[in-house]
DNA sequence: CGATCGTGCGCTACCGCACGATCGGTGCCGTAGT
């Protein structure tokens, strides 16, 4: 299956309506359609999902998308439909929210041909019958949308997303285009690896966005930093999100700016359906100054003149950080990008990052293995052991995570040699290793909070993007802190791969003066003092 | 990790305090009950 770059550029215009496509689009269209799988990390409103629209209607079988949100489905297949209605391309979404006898509607539709793009979720992908149905119809793209969820969600929330590399294999092996607006390297890794994908293009670009000033407000008593949360939501320029770490919190701060005489709404996923979307409403058509969230608020949501995005706690990653403070300024005006610290702060979230696994659980999941002496599905698992599914799928992906168990097409299997106790043993030394990962994350949270230097090429060199020179627009910049933390002619270039004596290898991710930071593989990210390093030869490139 | 809630104690009170327990964030899905 190919085609020519005249091709695409003819369809992109005369079906969607294009005239401009960016050479990566095309790139990634053309890799995709000889097969090849692809990670395309673009920014909002660069037409990641050109991607794989464009694949799609050029291949001969359907394509599946997976997406996270029945809402974000309901969008995507409508605006789907509106664009390319004169094509004869049709999409569906499938999923709980319709009737058993509307699903069944649905999938007459697509097993009579008429579909070109079907929308679901991946818990659908985790039911045989499912799999069954979508393997009939011979698909030639398995689009991941948000793919970052692979890597945020996939461990413990939802744990379906990291089986969706077997579900591939079991659907015939379509080719995987894996897209998302932000993902720093370990988090790229994780898809690729979470995914099954096979020698992909990994396409990676534009994490700049020049118009956003970033700033940092550093606090030591809670209570001033509420006033000054506060403050900085009542006085910026309006529209502007406030988000919070806890619901709690949301309705407070919430609370307080109406009292300031705002047009402000908080928004979280312990409100009714009916309010949040109202409120997303509201905030959309220009009603209202501020909203206030937690987390639950903006997968999808695509307004473009939102003037701040201020956080009054930590996040646990920058890559969340910098997901939800992208959401300012998509118009490419000037937007403040505030993050609100304290150190105490990091302690809730090294609560959320546990990962161990219930013995009780592993127990089970290891007897019916042994039960039975050949491979099962994963769902012969669900039925056979008695507590959530969900429970039962995290384990495995931490076992199979942890080389304990294998999958195959024909279904999972225990590693040979393995018993209980090696299981729980390989479980809690994966867990573990998962935390000590998600820990130095949240230290580069700390550093980018703590640093002097200029905020964009800290945060640009987490995403492996290196900024030459300070960005002037800043609250370092501002302060004349920043110093141009750039070596072009460093012992450790940036990016460059390295090797630690203990720690094994690693990914130099930013260097100064004094220091540099090295992304690890089983360690995470680890910053060292570059005298030590020479003194000890702790590093050396590889 | 830190804030908040519930419990039990002491013992001039339906109160104050110390202590331990619990909770904190994202959304699928299926099933029970209106």
């Amino acid at each position: 299956m190919t085609a020519t770059t005249a091709e695409i550029h003819r369809l992109a215009r005369d079906v969607f309506g294009w005239d401009e496509l960016r050479p990566s689009q095309v790139e990634a269209v053309e890799a995709a359609l000889a097969g090849r799988d692809v990670l395309a990390v673009m920014p909002t409103g660069y037409g990641k999902s050109a991607v794989y629209q464009l694949a799609g209607v050029l291949a001969e079988g359907p394509c599946v998308v997976v997406s996270p949100l029945i809402a974000l489905q309901g969008d995507q297949r409508d605006g789907l439909n509106e664009l390319a209605a004169g094509a004869g391309t049709r999409a569906v979404a499938i999923n709980s929210s319709l009737s058993a006898r509307d699903q069944e509607r649905a999938w007459q539709s697509v097993e009579d041909g008429e579909v070109t793009f079907l929308f679901l979720t991946p818990e659908q992908l985790a039911k045989d019958d499912v799999l069954a149905r979508v393997r009939e119809v011979r698909p030639a793209f398995l689009a991941v949308d948000e793919a970052h969820c692979v890597s945020a969600w996939g461990h413990d929330f939802r744990p379906d997303y990291l089986r969706l590399g077997a579900a591939r294999h079991r659907m015939g092996s379509p080719t995987i285009i894996a897209l998302t607006a932000t993902a720093s390297t370990p988090v790229r890794q994780e898809i690729v690896e979470g995914l099954g994908l096979d020698d992909p293009l990994v396409i990676a670009l534009g994490f700049d966005r020049p118009n956003l000033h970033l700033a940092v407000e550093r606090h030591h008593e809670d209570g001033d930093k509420r006033e000054s949360v506060l403050e900085q939501a009542a006085g910026l320029p309006h529209p502007g999100l406030l988000y919070t770490a806890t619901r709690r919190d949301a309705e407070d701060y919430a609370a307080r700016l109406g009292d300031r005489g705002l047009a402000v709404r908080a928004y979280h996923a312990g409100q009714k359906a009916a309010e949040r979307d109202q409120t997303l409403q509201l905030f959309l058509e220009g009603s209202l100054d501020v909203v206030v969230a937690t987390s639950a608020f903006g997968m999808g949501i695509d307004k473009a003149d939102v003037r701040f995005v201020v956080h009054a706690d930590v996040t646990d990653s920058l890559d969340t950080y910098y997901q939800e403070a992208g959401r300012a300024g998509r118009d490419g005006q000037g937007a403040r990008v505030v993050l609100n610290y304290r150190s105490e702060d990091l302690g809730l979230r090294s609560f959320f990052g546990s990962h161990q696994a219930d013995q009780e659980v592993v127990d089970a999941v290891v007897r019916e293995f042994r039960r039975a002496d050949s491979p099962l599905p994963l769902t012969h698992l669900k039925r056979a052991v008695a507590v959530s599914g969900r429970r039962v799928t995290g384990t495995v992906n931490l076992l199979q995570a942890a080389g304990a168990v294998t999958s195959s097409r024909r279904g999972l299997a225990l590693v040979e040699g393995v018993g209980p106790k090696t299981a729980a043993r390989l479980a809690e030394e994966t867990a573990e290793r998962m935390e000590r990962i998600d820990g130095s994350r949240l230290e580069m949270m700390r550093g980018y909070a703590e640093t002097d230097g200029c905020r964009r090429q800290y945060l640009l060199g987490y995403f492996g993007e290196e900024l030459a020179d300070p960005c002037g627009n800043c609250d370092a910049c501002d302060e004349g802190t920043a110093e141009d933390l750039t070596h072009e002619d460093a012992e450790f270039p940036l990016q460059s791969a390295v090797e630690h004596r203990d720690w094994g290898p690693g990914l130099v991710m930013s260097v100064d003066d004094d220091r540099v930071t090295v992304l690890f593989r089983e360690q995470g990210y680890r910053t060292l003092s570059l005298e030590a390093v020479r003194e000890q030869g702790l590093l050396t490139r590889v």
